[in-house]
DNA sequence: AAAATCGTCAACCGCGCGTGT
DNA sequence: AACACGCGCGGTTGACGATTT
Protein backbone atom coordinates (compact mmCIF):
# COMPACT_ATOMS: atom_id res chain seq x y z
CA UNK A 1 0.00 0.00 0.00
CA UNK A 2 1.77 3.17 -0.90
CA UNK A 3 0.74 6.69 -1.17
CA UNK A 4 1.67 7.12 -4.86
CA UNK A 5 -0.95 4.24 -5.89
CA UNK A 6 -4.18 4.15 -7.83
CA UNK A 7 -6.39 2.07 -8.48
CA UNK A 8 -9.87 1.90 -9.79
CA UNK A 9 -13.01 0.04 -8.67
CA UNK A 10 -13.40 -2.00 -11.34
CA UNK A 11 -10.42 -3.78 -11.50
CA UNK A 12 -10.09 -3.66 -7.78
CA UNK A 13 -13.98 -4.42 -6.78
CA UNK A 14 -13.81 -1.15 -4.70
CA UNK A 15 -16.50 0.27 -3.04
CA UNK A 16 -19.41 1.94 -5.15
CA UNK A 17 -18.31 5.27 -4.05
CA UNK A 18 -15.48 4.90 -6.32
CA UNK A 19 -17.10 3.71 -9.55
CA UNK A 20 -16.35 5.93 -11.67
CA UNK A 21 -13.58 8.04 -10.47
CA UNK A 22 -9.56 6.75 -9.85
CA UNK A 23 -8.99 7.02 -6.42
CA UNK A 24 -6.09 7.61 -4.43
CA UNK A 25 -5.20 4.81 -1.39
CA UNK A 26 -2.95 4.31 1.03
CA UNK A 27 -1.14 6.81 3.86
CA UNK A 28 -2.91 10.62 3.68
CA UNK A 29 -0.60 13.42 2.70
CA UNK A 30 -0.68 16.55 4.61
CA UNK A 31 -1.59 18.39 1.82
CA UNK A 32 -4.93 15.95 1.65
CA UNK A 33 -5.45 16.32 5.37
CA UNK A 34 -5.32 20.19 4.93
CA UNK A 35 -8.05 20.04 2.03
CA UNK A 36 -9.93 17.69 3.77
CA UNK A 37 -9.90 19.35 7.05
CA UNK A 38 -10.50 22.96 5.47
CA UNK A 39 -13.66 21.24 3.63
CA UNK A 40 -15.03 19.91 6.59
CA UNK A 41 -14.43 22.87 8.92
CA UNK A 42 -16.61 24.95 6.41
CA UNK A 43 -19.18 23.19 4.80
CA UNK A 44 -19.43 20.17 7.29
CA UNK A 45 -19.28 16.55 5.74
CA UNK A 46 -22.82 15.83 4.61
CA UNK A 47 -23.24 12.94 2.33
CA UNK A 48 -19.33 11.59 2.46
CA UNK A 49 -19.56 10.10 -0.74
CA UNK A 50 -19.95 13.79 -2.43
CA UNK A 51 -16.79 14.94 -0.35
CA UNK A 52 -14.22 13.88 -2.52
CA UNK A 53 -15.23 15.73 -5.44
CA UNK A 54 -16.04 18.95 -3.73
CA UNK A 55 -13.18 18.70 -1.75
CA UNK A 56 -10.78 18.45 -4.41
CA UNK A 57 -9.20 14.82 -3.30
CA UNK A 58 -8.93 11.62 -5.01
CA UNK A 59 -10.12 9.49 -2.69
CA UNK A 60 -12.98 7.70 -1.90
CA UNK A 61 -15.66 9.50 -0.01
CA UNK A 62 -15.31 6.02 2.66
CA UNK A 63 -11.72 6.82 2.79
CA UNK A 64 -12.36 10.66 3.37
CA UNK A 65 -14.84 9.68 6.38
CA UNK A 66 -12.50 7.47 8.11
CA UNK A 67 -9.91 9.61 7.57
CA UNK A 68 -11.66 12.23 9.37
CA UNK A 69 -13.10 10.27 12.20
CA UNK A 70 -10.47 8.12 13.13
CA UNK A 71 -7.41 10.81 12.58
CA UNK A 72 -8.71 14.89 11.90
CA UNK A 73 -11.61 15.37 14.22
CA UNK A 74 -10.81 17.88 16.65
CA UNK A 75 -12.36 16.58 19.31
CA UNK A 76 -9.78 13.56 19.53
CA UNK A 77 -7.38 12.87 21.81
CA UNK A 78 -4.66 11.16 21.04
CA UNK A 79 -1.88 10.24 23.00
CA UNK A 80 -1.57 6.89 25.39
CA UNK A 81 -4.57 5.02 27.19
CA UNK A 82 -4.83 5.83 30.63
CA UNK A 83 -5.71 3.53 33.36
CA UNK A 84 -8.29 4.42 33.92
CA UNK A 85 -8.92 4.24 30.41
CA UNK A 86 -7.55 1.03 29.85
CA UNK A 87 -9.88 -0.18 32.99
CA UNK A 88 -13.29 1.16 31.26
CA UNK A 89 -11.87 -0.79 27.79
CA UNK A 90 -11.50 -3.95 30.15
CA UNK A 91 -14.77 -3.92 31.89
CA UNK A 92 -17.21 -2.78 29.06
CA UNK A 93 -15.49 -5.78 26.47
CA UNK A 94 -16.73 -8.12 29.50
CA UNK A 95 -20.03 -6.98 28.97
CA UNK A 96 -20.15 -6.07 25.55
CA UNK A 97 -17.44 -8.07 23.65
CA UNK A 98 -15.93 -7.23 20.35
CA UNK A 99 -18.18 -4.21 19.82
CA UNK A 100 -15.43 -1.48 19.69
CA UNK A 101 -17.88 0.89 18.38
CA UNK A 102 -19.89 0.90 21.42
CA UNK A 103 -17.02 0.39 23.63
CA UNK A 104 -15.49 3.76 22.06
CA UNK A 105 -18.78 5.43 22.83
CA UNK A 106 -18.03 5.45 26.58
CA UNK A 107 -13.97 6.69 25.92
CA UNK A 108 -14.27 10.72 24.89
CA UNK A 109 -11.77 11.27 22.31
CA UNK A 110 -11.63 7.35 20.91
CA UNK A 111 -12.21 6.11 17.95
CA UNK A 112 -13.46 2.62 18.01
CA UNK A 113 -10.22 1.59 15.49
CA UNK A 114 -7.75 3.51 18.38
CA UNK A 115 -9.96 1.12 21.11
CA UNK A 116 -9.70 -1.97 18.60
CA UNK A 117 -6.03 -1.63 18.01
CA UNK A 118 -5.30 -1.15 22.15
CA UNK A 119 -7.15 -4.02 22.94
CA UNK A 120 -5.32 -6.35 20.10
CA UNK A 121 -1.67 -4.69 20.92
CA UNK A 122 -1.95 -4.47 24.12
CA UNK A 123 -4.76 -5.13 26.67
CA UNK A 124 -5.27 -8.54 25.22
CA UNK A 125 -1.13 -10.01 25.63
CA UNK A 126 -1.93 -8.98 29.43
CA UNK A 127 -5.40 -10.48 29.87
CA UNK A 128 -3.72 -13.78 28.09
CA UNK A 129 -0.21 -13.05 30.90
CA UNK A 130 -3.10 -13.41 34.24
CA UNK A 131 -4.95 -16.45 32.75
CA UNK A 132 -7.57 -14.66 31.98
CA UNK A 133 -10.16 -15.79 28.97
CA UNK A 134 -11.27 -13.58 26.57
CA UNK A 135 -14.42 -14.15 25.90
CA UNK A 136 -15.87 -14.83 29.19
CA UNK A 137 -13.14 -12.46 30.85
CA UNK A 138 -12.94 -15.20 33.60
CA UNK A 139 -10.05 -17.49 34.88
CA UNK A 140 -9.17 -20.13 32.86
CA UNK A 141 -9.42 -23.48 34.31
CA UNK A 142 -11.51 -22.53 36.80
CA UNK A 143 -15.29 -23.16 36.93
CA UNK A 144 -18.25 -21.21 37.66
CA UNK A 145 -19.57 -20.53 40.89
CA UNK A 146 -20.66 -17.92 42.99
CA UNK A 147 -18.32 -18.24 45.77
CA UNK A 148 -15.71 -18.13 42.65
CA UNK A 149 -17.18 -14.64 41.07
CA UNK A 150 -14.88 -12.30 42.69
CA UNK A 151 -11.96 -14.17 42.03
CA UNK A 152 -13.05 -15.02 38.24
CA UNK A 153 -13.11 -11.51 37.57
CA UNK A 154 -10.49 -9.58 35.86
CA UNK A 155 -7.72 -7.91 38.71
CA UNK A 156 -8.60 -4.50 37.64
CA UNK A 157 -12.68 -4.53 38.08
CA UNK A 158 -12.21 -5.22 42.05
CA UNK A 159 -9.17 -5.35 44.11
CA UNK A 160 -6.29 -3.81 42.12
CA UNK A 161 -8.65 -1.26 39.53
CA UNK A 162 -11.54 0.96 39.18
CA UNK A 163 -14.15 0.62 36.71
CA UNK A 164 -15.03 4.10 35.60
CA UNK A 165 -17.41 4.73 38.30
CA UNK A 166 -19.20 6.93 40.38
CA UNK A 167 -16.90 9.07 42.46
CA UNK A 168 -12.95 10.60 41.43
CA UNK A 169 -10.86 11.96 43.81
CA UNK A 170 -8.51 15.00 42.00
CA UNK A 171 -5.19 15.55 42.30
CA UNK A 172 -3.50 15.56 45.51
CA UNK A 173 -0.89 17.69 46.44
CA UNK A 174 1.32 17.27 49.81
CA UNK A 175 3.47 20.56 50.52
CA UNK A 176 5.57 18.71 53.60
CA UNK A 177 2.98 18.79 56.40
CA UNK A 178 -0.54 19.07 54.78
CA UNK A 179 -2.17 16.77 51.90
CA UNK A 180 -4.98 18.64 50.05
CA UNK A 181 -6.61 17.07 47.75
CA UNK A 182 -10.18 17.00 45.54
CA UNK A 183 -13.51 15.15 45.26
CA UNK A 184 -15.77 15.35 42.15
CA UNK A 185 -18.51 13.43 41.39
CA UNK A 186 -18.23 11.48 37.85
CA UNK A 187 -20.84 13.30 35.42
CA UNK A 188 -22.40 9.95 34.60
CA UNK A 189 -23.50 9.33 38.34
CA UNK A 190 -24.08 12.95 38.86
CA UNK A 191 -26.90 12.81 36.61
CA UNK A 192 -28.05 10.00 38.23
CA UNK A 193 -28.02 11.32 41.68
CA UNK A 194 -29.28 14.44 40.37
CA UNK A 195 -32.14 13.38 38.72
CA UNK A 196 -32.91 11.01 42.10
CA UNK A 197 -32.28 13.93 44.55
CA UNK A 198 -33.52 17.37 42.44
CA UNK A 199 -35.71 16.70 40.23
CA UNK A 200 -37.27 13.38 41.20
CA UNK A 201 -40.04 12.43 38.82
CA UNK A 202 -38.16 12.87 35.67
CA UNK A 203 -36.54 9.61 36.56
CA UNK A 204 -39.29 7.54 37.52
CA UNK A 205 -41.13 5.43 34.80
CA UNK A 206 -44.57 6.88 34.10
CA UNK A 207 -47.16 6.80 37.05
CA UNK A 208 -45.39 6.50 39.90
CA UNK A 209 -44.44 8.51 42.38
CA UNK A 210 -41.72 9.60 44.01
CA UNK A 211 -41.54 11.70 47.82
CA UNK A 212 -38.64 13.01 47.25
CA UNK A 213 -39.08 14.73 50.81
CA UNK A 214 -38.21 11.50 52.51
CA UNK A 215 -34.91 11.49 51.09
CA UNK A 216 -33.75 15.19 52.29
CA UNK A 217 -30.14 15.64 52.21
CA UNK A 218 -28.86 17.10 54.63
CA UNK A 219 -27.23 21.13 53.43
CA UNK A 220 -23.99 20.66 54.69
CA UNK A 221 -23.97 17.41 52.91
CA UNK A 222 -21.22 15.73 50.52
CA UNK A 223 -23.48 14.68 47.86
CA UNK A 224 -25.68 17.52 47.84
CA UNK A 225 -22.41 19.50 47.20
CA UNK A 226 -21.17 16.90 44.31
CA UNK A 227 -24.40 16.85 42.77
CA UNK A 228 -24.00 20.58 42.17
CA UNK A 229 -20.80 19.91 40.37
CA UNK A 230 -18.79 21.84 43.25
CA UNK A 231 -14.95 19.82 44.41
CA UNK A 232 -15.21 18.79 48.09
CA UNK A 233 -11.72 19.71 49.05
CA UNK A 234 -10.24 18.24 52.16
CA UNK A 235 -6.85 19.05 53.69
CA UNK A 236 -5.04 16.92 56.26
CA UNK A 237 -1.41 16.84 58.39
CA UNK A 238 -0.63 13.35 56.91
CA UNK A 239 1.21 12.11 53.78
CA UNK A 240 -0.68 10.92 51.27
CA UNK A 241 0.48 7.52 51.52
CA UNK A 242 -0.53 7.43 54.73
CA UNK A 243 -4.21 8.19 54.35
CA UNK A 244 -4.38 5.69 51.96
CA UNK A 245 -3.57 3.46 54.29
CA UNK A 246 -6.19 4.42 57.21
CA UNK A 247 -9.48 2.68 56.16
CA UNK A 248 -10.82 4.81 59.13
CA UNK A 249 -9.45 8.18 58.08
CA UNK A 250 -12.86 9.77 56.85
CA UNK A 251 -15.23 8.10 59.33
CA UNK A 252 -12.62 9.51 62.23
CA UNK A 253 -13.13 12.75 60.54
CA UNK A 254 -16.45 13.43 59.29
CA UNK A 255 -19.81 12.85 60.64
CA UNK A 256 -23.44 11.39 59.73
CA UNK A 257 -24.18 10.76 56.18
CA UNK A 258 -20.82 11.95 55.15
CA UNK A 259 -18.64 9.74 57.62
CA UNK A 260 -20.32 6.73 56.28
CA UNK A 261 -20.07 8.14 52.64
CA UNK A 262 -16.42 8.52 53.31
CA UNK A 263 -15.97 5.36 54.73
CA UNK A 264 -16.91 3.31 52.27
CA UNK A 265 -14.83 5.66 49.70
CA UNK A 266 -11.93 4.68 52.09
CA UNK A 267 -12.31 1.06 52.19
CA UNK A 268 -12.52 0.81 48.45
CA UNK A 269 -9.18 2.91 47.58
CA UNK A 270 -7.13 1.69 45.85
CA UNK A 271 -3.50 1.93 47.04
CA UNK A 272 -1.63 0.91 43.37
CA UNK A 273 -2.12 3.81 41.30
CA UNK A 274 -1.26 6.49 43.05
CA UNK A 275 2.53 6.75 43.38
CA UNK A 276 2.15 6.91 39.17
CA UNK A 277 -0.86 9.00 38.33
CA UNK A 278 -1.45 11.04 41.36
CA UNK A 279 -4.69 11.00 41.58
CA UNK A 280 -6.93 8.25 44.14
CA UNK A 281 -9.88 6.93 41.98
CA UNK A 282 -12.56 5.78 43.97
CA UNK A 283 -14.14 2.55 43.63
CA UNK A 284 -17.44 3.83 44.69
CA UNK A 285 -20.17 0.90 43.62
CA UNK A 286 -23.04 2.57 44.29
CA UNK A 287 -24.95 5.82 45.71
CA UNK A 288 -28.56 5.83 47.13
CA UNK A 289 -31.35 8.33 47.13
CA UNK A 290 -30.38 8.73 51.29
CA UNK A 291 -26.73 10.09 50.16
CA UNK A 292 -25.33 6.89 51.19
CA UNK A 293 -23.54 4.29 49.14
CA UNK A 294 -24.97 1.07 49.28
CA UNK A 295 -24.20 -2.32 51.34
CA UNK A 296 -21.09 -3.18 51.23
CA UNK A 297 -22.42 -6.93 50.48
CA UNK A 298 -23.61 -5.66 47.58
CA UNK A 299 -21.81 -8.13 45.58
CA UNK A 300 -19.49 -6.17 42.78
CA UNK A 301 -20.63 -6.00 39.02
CA UNK A 302 -24.39 -6.75 38.09
CA UNK A 303 -24.74 -6.53 34.43
CA UNK A 304 -26.03 -9.29 32.49
CA UNK A 305 -30.03 -10.33 32.19
CA UNK A 306 -30.25 -13.95 30.70
CA UNK A 307 -33.37 -15.47 29.35
CA UNK A 308 -34.02 -18.71 26.71
CA UNK A 309 -36.59 -16.77 25.07
CA UNK A 310 -36.89 -12.85 23.91
CA UNK A 311 -37.20 -11.22 26.81
CA UNK A 312 -40.90 -9.70 25.52
CA UNK A 313 -42.11 -13.16 25.61
CA UNK A 314 -41.80 -13.29 29.40
CA UNK A 315 -45.50 -13.01 30.24
CA UNK A 316 -45.13 -9.79 32.73
CA UNK A 317 -48.26 -11.01 35.12
CA UNK A 318 -45.88 -12.39 37.54
CA UNK A 319 -48.32 -15.04 38.22
CA UNK A 320 -47.97 -16.56 34.85
CA UNK A 321 -44.19 -17.45 34.90
CA UNK A 322 -44.69 -20.93 35.01
CA UNK A 323 -45.16 -21.11 31.58
CA UNK A 324 -41.66 -21.66 30.98
CA UNK A 325 -41.03 -25.27 30.87
CA UNK A 326 -37.19 -25.28 30.03
CA UNK A 327 -36.28 -21.74 31.06
CA UNK A 328 -31.80 -22.21 30.42
CA UNK A 329 -31.42 -23.91 27.35
CA UNK A 330 -29.84 -21.80 24.74
CA UNK A 331 -30.05 -18.72 27.56
CA UNK A 332 -29.81 -15.42 25.39
CA UNK A 333 -28.70 -12.46 26.85
CA UNK A 334 -30.77 -9.32 27.43
CA UNK A 335 -29.15 -6.16 27.32
CA UNK A 336 -31.38 -3.56 29.36
CA UNK A 337 -30.54 -0.02 28.73
CA UNK A 338 -31.84 2.49 31.59
CA UNK A 339 -32.08 0.06 33.97
CA UNK A 340 -32.26 0.85 38.12
CA UNK A 341 -31.34 -2.40 40.35
CA UNK A 342 -32.47 -2.71 43.65
CA UNK A 343 -29.58 -3.48 46.30
CA UNK A 344 -29.82 -6.69 48.46
CA UNK A 345 -33.29 -6.51 49.60
CA UNK A 346 -32.92 -5.20 53.06
CA UNK A 347 -34.27 -1.92 52.96
CA UNK A 348 -36.43 -0.58 49.84
CA UNK A 349 -36.07 2.72 50.63
CA UNK A 350 -32.17 2.34 49.82
CA UNK A 351 -32.07 1.68 46.37
CA UNK A 352 -28.89 2.14 44.86
CA UNK A 353 -28.15 3.05 41.21
CA UNK A 354 -26.38 0.43 39.92
CA UNK A 355 -23.17 2.02 38.59
CA UNK A 356 -22.12 2.29 34.70
CA UNK A 357 -20.00 -0.79 34.23
CA UNK A 358 -20.75 -2.21 37.13
CA UNK A 359 -23.48 -4.47 38.22
CA UNK A 360 -25.54 -5.49 41.00
CA UNK A 361 -25.52 -9.43 41.23
CA UNK A 362 -28.57 -10.58 42.43
CA UNK A 363 -27.12 -13.01 45.31
CA UNK A 364 -29.40 -15.59 47.35
CA UNK A 365 -30.06 -13.15 49.80
CA UNK A 366 -31.85 -10.92 47.06
CA UNK A 367 -34.87 -10.37 47.05
CA UNK A 368 -35.43 -8.15 44.58
CA UNK A 369 -38.28 -10.19 42.76
CA UNK A 370 -39.95 -10.19 45.33
CA UNK A 371 -40.01 -6.30 46.62
CA UNK A 372 -40.28 -5.27 43.67
CA UNK A 373 -43.94 -4.12 43.93
CA UNK A 374 -42.71 -2.83 47.22
CA UNK A 375 -39.66 -1.13 45.80
CA UNK A 376 -41.07 0.28 42.55
CA UNK A 377 -41.77 3.70 43.53
CA UNK A 378 -37.97 4.19 44.30
CA UNK A 379 -36.42 2.82 40.95
CA UNK A 380 -35.02 5.48 38.50
CA UNK A 381 -33.27 5.16 34.95
CA UNK A 382 -29.65 4.48 34.73
CA UNK A 383 -28.32 5.95 32.17
CA UNK A 384 -26.24 3.80 30.34
CA UNK A 385 -26.00 0.04 29.47
CA UNK A 386 -26.71 -2.29 32.18
CA UNK A 387 -27.34 -6.01 32.53
CA UNK A 388 -28.27 -8.22 35.06
CA UNK A 389 -26.63 -11.50 35.48
CA UNK A 390 -28.00 -14.98 37.03
CA UNK A 391 -25.44 -16.89 38.56
CA UNK A 392 -25.68 -20.26 39.45
CA UNK A 393 -28.43 -19.58 42.60
CA UNK A 394 -31.26 -21.93 43.12
CA UNK A 395 -33.84 -21.69 40.86
CA UNK A 396 -36.32 -19.87 43.06
CA UNK A 397 -33.89 -17.41 43.20
CA UNK A 398 -33.66 -17.24 39.37
CA UNK A 399 -37.18 -17.28 38.92
CA UNK A 400 -37.20 -14.37 41.47
CA UNK A 401 -34.71 -12.52 39.26
CA UNK A 402 -36.97 -13.13 35.99
CA UNK A 403 -39.52 -12.02 38.09
CA UNK A 404 -37.80 -9.09 38.64
CA UNK A 405 -36.71 -8.43 35.22
CA UNK A 406 -40.21 -9.15 33.44
CA UNK A 407 -41.40 -6.17 35.97
CA UNK A 408 -39.07 -3.85 33.87
CA UNK A 409 -40.59 -5.39 30.71
CA UNK A 410 -44.00 -4.28 31.52
CA UNK A 411 -43.20 -0.53 31.49
CA UNK A 412 -42.25 1.11 28.33
CA UNK A 413 -40.18 3.31 29.59
CA UNK A 414 -37.32 0.62 30.05
CA UNK A 415 -35.60 -0.05 26.69
CA UNK A 416 -34.60 -3.75 26.02
CA UNK A 417 -33.41 -5.18 23.73
CA UNK A 418 -32.53 -8.49 23.31
CA UNK A 419 -28.67 -9.65 21.77
CA UNK A 420 -27.45 -12.51 20.08
CA UNK A 421 -28.19 -15.75 22.11
CA UNK A 422 -25.02 -17.35 21.06
CA UNK A 423 -22.99 -14.95 23.60
CA UNK A 424 -21.41 -17.26 25.27
CA UNK A 425 -22.30 -16.80 29.45
CA UNK A 426 -20.03 -18.35 31.52
CA UNK A 427 -22.27 -20.02 33.16
CA UNK A 428 -22.89 -22.92 34.89
CA UNK A 429 -25.84 -24.23 33.96
CA UNK A 430 -25.67 -27.65 34.94
CA UNK A 431 -25.40 -26.10 38.97
CA UNK A 432 -28.88 -24.94 38.34
CA UNK A 433 -32.51 -27.06 38.62
CA UNK A 434 -34.03 -24.97 35.84
CA UNK A 435 -37.57 -26.77 36.05
CA UNK A 436 -38.58 -28.44 38.65
CA UNK A 437 -39.86 -25.12 40.81
CA UNK A 438 -40.07 -23.46 37.77
CA UNK A 439 -43.75 -24.27 37.03
CA UNK A 440 -44.33 -24.29 41.09
C1' DA B 1 26.20 -4.39 10.94
C1' DA B 2 22.65 -6.80 8.77
C1' DA B 3 18.73 -9.60 8.83
C1' DA B 4 14.81 -11.26 11.07
C1' DT B 5 11.15 -10.61 14.00
C1' DC B 6 7.91 -7.99 16.60
C1' DG B 7 4.59 -4.35 17.73
C1' DT B 8 1.77 -0.65 16.56
C1' DC B 9 -1.72 1.48 14.16
C1' DA B 10 -3.61 3.78 9.92
C1' DA B 11 -6.17 2.23 6.41
C1' DC B 12 -8.69 -1.04 3.77
C1' DC B 13 -12.32 -4.59 2.91
C1' DG B 14 -16.65 -6.73 3.03
C1' DC B 15 -20.87 -7.13 5.24
C1' DG B 16 -25.23 -5.74 7.19
C1' DC B 17 -28.56 -2.33 8.08
C1' DG B 18 -31.54 1.52 7.14
C1' DT B 19 -33.56 4.45 3.83
C1' DG B 20 -35.29 6.03 -0.44
C1' DT B 21 -37.09 5.05 -4.95
C1' DA C 1 -40.95 -6.36 -3.38
C1' DA C 2 -36.68 -5.36 -5.29
C1' DC C 3 -32.98 -2.67 -5.90
C1' DA C 4 -29.49 1.04 -5.17
C1' DC C 5 -27.12 3.68 -2.16
C1' DG C 6 -24.79 5.51 1.96
C1' DC C 7 -23.13 4.60 6.27
C1' DG C 8 -21.15 2.28 10.22
C1' DC C 9 -19.01 -1.60 12.01
C1' DG C 10 -15.65 -5.35 12.94
C1' DG C 11 -11.99 -8.03 10.99
C1' DT C 12 -7.82 -7.82 8.63
C1' DT C 13 -3.81 -6.09 6.24
C1' DG C 14 0.49 -4.12 5.60
C1' DA C 15 3.78 -0.19 6.27
C1' DC C 16 7.15 1.07 9.15
C1' DG C 17 9.83 1.83 13.22
C1' DA C 18 11.78 -0.71 17.17
C1' DT C 19 13.88 -4.56 19.00
C1' DT C 20 16.14 -8.90 18.90
C1' DT C 21 19.01 -12.34 16.87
Amino acid sequence: MHVSEFSTAQSMGHHSCCNKQKVRRGLWSPEEDEKLIKYVTAYGHGCWSAVPKQAGLQRCGKSCRLRWINYLRPDLKRGCFSLQEERTIIDLHRILGNRWAQIAKHLPGRTDNEVKNFWNSCIKKKLIAQGIDLKTHKLINQTTSTANFQKERPPSMNDQGVPALGIDLGSTTYNGSNSTFDLKMNADIREIASRAFLTGNNCLPSGENLDIASYAIPGSSWMEKLISSENIQFSCSKQPEQILHEGNFFTNNFSGHDAQLAGNITKRWPTIDYQSENRFPIQAEHVSPNSMLSSLNMKGSLVRLESKRPFSDYPTDLGQLGIQTVPYEGMGHIQLDNVFLHDQGSDPNSLSTAQFGEACRLSDSSDSGLNYAQTAATRMQLPKLCEIELEDCSSAQVKRNIQFASAYGSYEHFDIDLLDSSIAMGMDTDSINPVTEWNS
